[in-house]
DNA sequence: TCTCCAAATATACT
DNA sequence: TCAAGTATATTTGGAGA
């Protein structure tokens, strides 16, 4: 039986959200920002609307361009754990329609794939009717739209959910398969971004269809092995990767900017230390344990440089990660003379905390 | 020189 | 001029066999 794999990403999902929640914004340009701790408009765009795109508005553009852009847009900051319930509750209506349980994968926190192979036998009509059915219950139950691509592998359902948008629908049988993808520039193949773009442009190539025909060998030389098969495959349309559920998130991150660029050493790690709490926080929220840690550091150049640490164990202790966080962001300052503007700390290598209680719950019985 | 894995950077997405 | 934050993927580099 052939594979058939819905693909669903939501449409503009944070400003669809504070839409939903505000019917008021309903045909206003609204934009949902980051905003940096330094007050005013400093910061860039998440999301904004469709109004606001027409204006030229794109995510990570600075606020004040977008405001520069359309000044009558409505601004909010992102509200990200609000999103995350909306979207708990969208991505449990998108799994009762795969096959199972572990025929679903969620890829972002408003995007993922549905393998339904079983349940439409095959047939693209079938499946179809289930593209149908998923976009109704996502309205129904969220009020919120989406846009939904089926195909016969992750990579083209991926690319025709993206074909249609808002709201839309793009089925691709596994005939039309070239056909779909050739006449697109090389920028649209998921997983290509600004920098291979503008080398397989140095490289003469627009199209994909270009890319599908170009010789193996010769991307290999360019981009290496694994890259240089992956870029031969996926232009022709090529992807045999399984549908799985993933297991949660296996690094844990926090970063922010600083109130202005500094070099000062007690303000940088004033801020890192509220990183790590909030690591911390996650970290125990979840019940895991972590054994690497990595910080970052945004010079006012905008150059990163990280540093990492693996630990012997997995631990989950709040003033191990502060100490070793603290070490390695002062190591990193002093390798540099130049200014800081954000920094970060995230934690790796996680793993589940078992059959051992906390204090807390140890004292609780 | 191969292989493993930690460290560092690159990339993608909203 | 203005430029956030989160996470994953890929490449690099060093140690041990």
């Amino acid at each position: 039986m052939d594979r058939v794999i819905i693909h669903v990403d939501m449409d503009y999902f944070y400003a669809a959200i504070e839409e939903r929640e505000d019917p008021s914004l309903k045909d206003k340009a609204v934009v949902v920002c980051m905003y940096s701790n330094r007050g005013e408009e400093s910061g860039a765009v998440s999301t904004s609307n469709y109004i606001a795109r027409k204006a030229g508005i794109r995510s990570a553009m600075p606020c004040k361009q977008a405001k520069a852009l359309k000044p009558d847009a409505v601004f909010l900051p992102v509200r990200r754990e609000f999103y995350e319930e909306v979207s708990a509750r969208v991505m449990d209506i998108l799994r009762s329609h795969a096959d199972s349980e572990d025929s679903f994968e969620k890829i972002s926190i408003d995007e993922a794939f549905l393998e339904i192979s079983e349940n439409c036998g095959g047939d693209f009509e079938k499946a179809e009717k289930i593209g149908l059915q998923i976009k109704h219950d996502v309205i129904e139950h969220e009020k919120l739209t989406c846009s939904v691509g089926i195909g016969p592998n992750k990579l083209i359902a991926k690319m025709a959910s993206s074909f249609r948008k808002p709201d839309g629908m793009t089925i691709v049988k596994p005939e039309d398969v070239r056909n779909f993808l050739n006449p697109m520039p090389v920028k649209k193949l998921w997983g290509i971004g600004k920098v291979t773009e503008e080398k397989l442009q140095q490289m003469g190539i627009e199209t994909l269809g270009q890319l599908a025909v170009y010789d193996t060998q010769e991307l290999i030389a360019q981009f290496g092995k694994n890259r240089g098969i992956w870029l031969k495959k996926a232009s022709s349309g090529i992807d045999e990767s399984p549908v799985t559920e993933r297991s949660s998130a296996d690094q844990i991150g926090r970063m922010a900017s600083l109130k202005e660029d500094t070099r000062d050493d007690e303000m940088i790690l004033a801020l890192l230390k509220e990183l790590v709490d909030d690591v911390m926080k996650k970290v125990d929220l979840r019940r895991i344990s972590f054994r690497s840690v990595t910080v970052t550091v945004i010079f006012s150049n905008f150059r990163m440089v990280t540093k990492s640490r693996t630990l012997n164990h997995p631990v989950s202790d709040r003033s191990i990660l502060q100490e070793t966080a603290r070490e390695m962001m002062l190591q990193l300052l002093h390798e540099s003379s130049m200014n800081c503007r954000r920094i970060g700390v995230r934690v790796g290598n996680l793993q589940q905390n078992i059959g051992q209680k906390s204090l807390f719950e140890y004292f609780e019985r």
